[in-house]
DNA sequence: TATTATAGTAAACAATCGTTCACTGTCAAG
DNA sequence: CTTGACAGTGAACGATTGTTTACTATAATA
């Protein structure tokens, strides 16, 4: 797909990331710089067929995100956008390791974009996102002030992280067993193991983590 | 507001989340459970006089996301919702830290939603997403696999995480000083200081990291 | 009891939507 | 030189949009 197209399809992906909704045919004009919504219908079609935009059941227009339950593609090569930092969708391009560092922009392959939402959560509505505290699961590279993406529709099993309420106080673990019986373990020598006298609750199990800086 | 009230809003918010784009009238007399589109508009008005969804200047109907900047508002208390776990804008529900535990159902007050994307990229052309390799930030809680989110646009300053190319190789680490020169400092006693021979150039800050578990 | 407020119904309206039609201009290939 | 492909223009069309109008039923208030 040669550069116009792709510069199109941002500018189209762009809007969505920006406006919270996909432009009309009669705002794609002026962000394709055509005069008439025919040549935007045709544009628009080249990229439905490429998968790159797509309609849903009821004919709207929709952007296509790219395939976040394959990371990281094990041939994907990658570059830069343009130096003026074109993202599409306001997702993050998914550029590849630390190590492997930033291509130079000379390469051609689009990168893909990765929705960060959509990466950690798999069930929206049973998904809940936490402040942790306390430093009992540092070892773990949790630390106090990051956020936890929980989901308690899953079901807990040995070695999760998960929520729990173990008499009375809630707190957050590693999941064990001990003579049939859960546990809890801190990441953390500080911290010694839970063995419930009473109640054992797991609420849900921790899916993801979120730490912001600056 | 009563709960019928705020169902309506979460079945809004729920579809926006499942079909990337706002219902139409039509489509919300379905979704609200009315027969006519003039009391989806009056029920939508309240909505937006409450601030809960709002209008772009083209008047289309778009949802709010809550203020990912003030995240953890100093008095919010929370609850869960449902036990069917309705969540707001495909997005997360952020209670409160660990300790607090999931409050009772019957607190009153709505969760705040957040958008993770939102919560990290504060510019979405400039921003990437990485994923670490080796263990030389492991003490800043930076484990191999995590992905980081990393801002070109910002000024780099001493102390904030960068993506740098030294001597012709990329890393991440710790932005130091020394003797007026830019050093990098690992977060492992495994790693010594990184004093450049010939170039450091940094590539952009870090702002964020994410890690996926399951 | 009367009045007001609220929540809803049905229908009509002007505007805009996405799609189709007919056409033009440019470029590449035979 | 002719033909076909491609990218575009402008206008028209049927369908749907969000908004407005007129009204009804019920509940709350004075």
């Amino acid at each position: 797909m040669d550069v116009k197209l792709k510069n199109r399809l941002d500018s189209i992906n762009r809007f969505y990331a920006e406006r919270t909704r996909m432009p009309t045919y009669s705002e794609m004009t002026d962000l394709l710089g055509v005069k008439s919504k025919n040549a935007v219908f045709k544009i628009v079609g080249k990229f439905i067929e490429k998968g790159l935009l797509k309609k849903d059941s009821k004919g709207y227009l929709l952007p296509v995100f790219g395939d976040t339950s394959a990371i990281m593609p094990p041939n994907a090569s990658a570059f830069f956008a343009a130096a003026a930092g074109v993202g599409s969708n306001g997702l993050l391009k998914l550029i590849g390791s630390v190590e492997a560092g930033f291509p130079s922009p000379a390469e051609e392959e689009l990168l893909d974009s990765v929705s960060i939402d959509k990466l950690l959560i798999k069930n929206p509505n049973s998904s809940f996102m936490l402040e942790v505290s306390g430093d009992s699961m540092i070892n773990a590279g949790i630390m106090p002030k990051d956020f936890v993406v929980v989901d308690k529709s899953l079901t807990p099993k040995e070695g999760d992280i998960v929520i729990a309420r173990v008499d009375g106080d809630w707190t957050i673990k590693y999941l064990r067993k001990d003579n049939g019986k859960y546990i809890l373990e801190a990441a953390n020598p500080k911290y010694g193991l839970i063995i419930p006298k009473q109640e054992l609750t797991v609420a849900g199990v921790v899916v993801g983590t979120i730490r912001k800086y600056r």
